[in-house]
RNA sequence: GCGGGCGUAGCUCAGUGGUAGAGCGCUACCUUGCCAAGGUAGAAGUCGAGGGUUCAAGUCCCUUCGCCCGCUCCA
């Protein structure tokens, strides 16, 4: 990975963002050929998902694939959010140890004790069992005073019981005696232990690794805010979309309303998002802002599982034809007891990064979201969502159909395009020590920021100035779909090798036959391996590979 | 947030408290007739940042930022 990361950098495709202020934690840019290769993801996806859907294939109700686009906002009404389920889920209020820094989640806290708290489960040894029809442990404070001076001291060092034995278990005789028909349960024994001067700071909760005191639960904010408007108050607070998806169920109306689709249809959105991850990590894996390709595809309830199917199918043969064949790439369906209550099916497309082999870090969610999103946002915003189908509900004596009025399920496939140039970089970058260029990138031709090059074999004799006339004929025709490159500086080895790391998949080279009979030769990228082709098929030569 | 590792030229990395280094790459010229060939010259550094100790700090100490790894978290 690292020699992946510093192929990235010395090439121009990523840059740590803000580098020379010494960068920003979670954020990364992308150099002249990484915002190309991007580029050229986003649009194949913009192809094959919006434009051409599907390859032009006919969907399960035998039919072609019908999908629009939209452009939305990344900044929505905040309610968006807190129908979207965003604003609750992204703010688990988590409770942080004094001591160690460990985080648990506050709603969580007593699972967690009882069910990985290595301390917590020896001291529960110490208890005598509670006898039938109580909620009280026998205590011993001798035992206590035992464990605390013993494995006590390792398990929880933070532990009150374990820093000050004496005092912590002062409480239990005052307690017990001044009480006996009320005994403390589990819950105040360790809220006892935990405390060390009572009376100074009230009951106090153990941290589940170190037995340190817990704070107060507070917010977690994993989605990004701001303010619309000049003053910094809370009814001016927003949020930055933590997903794409969002503005698409908000606009689903108005699509319907304004450019005569009919279900089943998609709706695709791509574009910026942000997530306060906890730990960005992993290279560009997990960052902060993050681009998104989701595709939001409406249909008939009844339907819903076989283009769930459909659509999980395609993009995993789409990513398979963009380079990522070899079997670093797989489908992940989820089990039944992951998904989501509304939810029939749920598959990731995996990739084996290096940094998480021998597992996989997920490129694409593929979601069958059932209709929730847009009961959300219908009961949120009492906007009435649901899709009047005139080619359904019984027939009708004139021939036609009485409808049937409904809440379409949706298929969301949602593909992260930096996860996606990540992995085709990883998948692209090859060693082979035999060459005499070693390290290279294998792009497929579609995803190549370098589309072609064209060299002169050497700087003189006129093989120059024919290759300046074939570069210009190529970038003519090829330069809006990449770059187009030529040099006539260095040896032909070394130009070969610097167009090897970039991941140009063709060289066109000018010699001396060149000259005398019009043809150049083409040397593969993958292989070195050369054929002569006549100077003017060369065009089409290439329009075919790139795949026009 | 914790623990460990790292941070010196575009890249990979040397550098014992005493003048900032190498290889590769890059630029120019020469040479060059198919795979990072050779020669000559050149440009390129806040030694991550800030503070401290010292006559003197890339080197020792403290703080901080970033990257990698392991925990933790991941709707």
């Amino acid at each position: 990975m690292d020699a992946i990361m510093s192929l990235c950098k010395r090439r121009g495709f990523i840059y740590q963002a803000s580098e020379i202020y010494g960068g920003i934690n979670g954020f990364w840019d992308y150099g002249p050929l990484g915002a190309l290769m991007k580029r050229n993801l986003r649009e194949a996806w913009w192809q094959d998902m919006i434009m051409n859907p599907a390859w032009g294939r006919k969907g399960p109700n035998g039919e072609a694939v019908r999908c629009v686009p939209v452009e939305t906002c990344i900044i929505q009404h905040p309610k968006v959010w807190e129908a979207s389920g965003h604003l609750a889920g992204f703010a688990d209020p988590m409770r942080k140890c004094a001591k160690c820094g460990h985080f648990v989640r506050a709603d969580q806290y007593w699972d967690t004790l009882v069910e990985s708290s290595e301390w917590f489960n020896s001291l529960i040894q110490e208890f005598e069992p509670a006898p039938m029809g109580t909620q009280t442990p026998g205590l011993d404070s001798s035992r206590m005073m035992k464990w605390a001076r013993g494995k006590g001291k390792k398990l929880a060092p933070n532990l009150a019981l374990v820093r000050n034995p004496e005092v912590t278990l002062s409480w239990l005789a005052t307690r017990v005696n001044g009480q006996p028909n009320v005994p403390p349960d589990v819950q105040e024994i360790v809220r006892h232990v935990a405390t060390e001067q009572l009376n100074a700071t009230g009951l106090q909760e153990p941290c589940p690794r170190c037995g340190g005191e817990l704070g107060a639960p507070a917010q977690f904010k994993l989605m990004f805010e701001t303010w619309a408007g000049l003053t910094q108050t809370d009814d001016n607070k927003v949020y930055l979309r933590p997903e794409t998806a969002q503005g698409i169920f908000v606009q689903f109306k108005n699509v319907v309303d304004t450019t005569r689709v009919k279900i089943p249809f998609g709706i695709g959105n791509t574009g910026k998002s942000f997530r306060n991850e906890i730990t960005p990590r992993n290279f560009t894996f997990r960052s902060r802002e993050f681009e998104q390709a989701e595709l939001e595809f409406f249909c008939h309830p009844d339907e819903s599982h076989a283009w769930y199917q459909f659509w999980r199918d395609f993009r995993m043969e789409w990513w398979r034809s963009i380079g990522l064949s070899s079997d670093n790439l797989i489908l992940r369906e989820h089990d039944k007891d992951e998904l989501s209550h509304y939810s029939t099916g749920t598959c990731d497309v995996e990739y084996r990064f290096p940094f998480t082999a021998p597992g996989y870090g997920e490129l694409e969610g593929v979601a069958h979201r059932g209709n929730f999103d847009l009961t959300q946002h219908q009961k949120h915003s009492g906007a009435k969502l649901e899709y009047f189908d005139q080619e359904r509900g019984e027939l009708l004596p004139n021939g036609s159909r009485k409808g049937e009025r409904y809440l379409p399920h949706c298929i969301e496939p949602a593909a992260g395009l930096d996860r996606g140039v990540l992995a085709l970089i990883c998948e692209a970058y090859t060693v082979d020590p035999a060459r005499p260029s070693p390290e290279f990138m294998k792009f497929h031709p579609r995803i190549a920021p370098i589309k072609a090059a064209v060299f002169p074999l050497v700087n003189k004799d006129g093989m120059p100035e024919k290759a300046e006339a074939l570069h210009a004929e190529l970038n003519k025709r090829f330069g809006r779909q990449g770059l187009i490159e030529t040099d006539p500086k260095q040896t032909i080895g070394k130009r070969y090798a610097r167009m090897d790391e970039a991941g140009c998949p063709y060289c066109f080279t000018i010699d001396g036959q060149t000259m005398t009979d019009q043809t150049i030769t083409v040397r593969d990228r993958d292989t070195g391996s050369q054929e002569r082709i006549a100077i003017d098929k060369v065009a089409e030569f290439l329009g075919e590979k790139l795949g026009e």
